[in-house]
DNA sequence: CGTGTAAGGAATTCTGACACG
DNA sequence: CGTGTAAGGAATTCTGACACG
């Protein structure tokens, strides 16, 4: 229910050796990053820090406000709201579904 | 190139501890069906190996024929069927190009 | 044929800390 | 604050081989 659900990209399979080659940032970075609750890697039974593709490319969008001077703080700020417009899509969504039901209910409930 | 273009369920990027853990397989199998060219990982610079999530699909297919006792060859050679079907539809493709290029130069060729 | 295993070595990753600024 | 680095240890992965069947 966790495993064939997630898509590919979401996936935490990856070690930070990989990560480092394709984003071009230092473990040192990588982990820095964590700490500052930019990105959260899983960990496999021993410890090991497994990332996902989305992680990758947070990580690329990190890298380059880190480029632009923006801090870590500044940066989990900026991530923070980027978060609320999937929020509010699923808010609609859920005000179309009232909507929705409520229609539904009352088309049907002479029937029975 | 060989980068952006590359769909995340084919970029080469999971160690064979994670596609154990995922396909339930050990290690050695998952080498061995390398061997028999059943799979194709890819290998960092010093030698560890390489695979894509696509790798792991075809693992757990592997592993269903092992278990109807299918050797490894037939897999392979069932494995290669597969493969001609996509290439089917590129040649088709071609063909309508060929049908359309040949189309299209006859309708243009008086203009110039 | 397909898989298990012990063997020895090399490469990977982890944490906590000191350093600089 | 953000990142580099040396330190010591633990976990990962690799290859070639012997074993069984």
């Amino acid at each position: 229910m966790s495993f064939e659900n997630t898509p590919y990209k979401d996936k935490k399979v990856i070690s930070i050796g990989i990560v480092s080659e394709l984003t071009g940032l230092t473990f040192r970075q990588i982990r820095y990053y964590e700490e500052r609750k930019l990105i959260f890697p899983e960990r496999t039974e021993k410890g090991t820090r497994k990332y996902s593709f989305s992680d990758i490319e947070k990580l690329v969008e990190i890298a380059n406000k880190r480029e632009d001077g923006v801090q870590t703080h500044e940066i989990r700020t900026e991530m923070k709201k980027e978060k609320e417009k999937p929020a509010e899509k699923s808010v609609l969504k859920e005000m179309l579904r009232g909507q929705f039901n409520a229609h539904f209910k009352n088309n049907h409930d002479q029937t029975s």
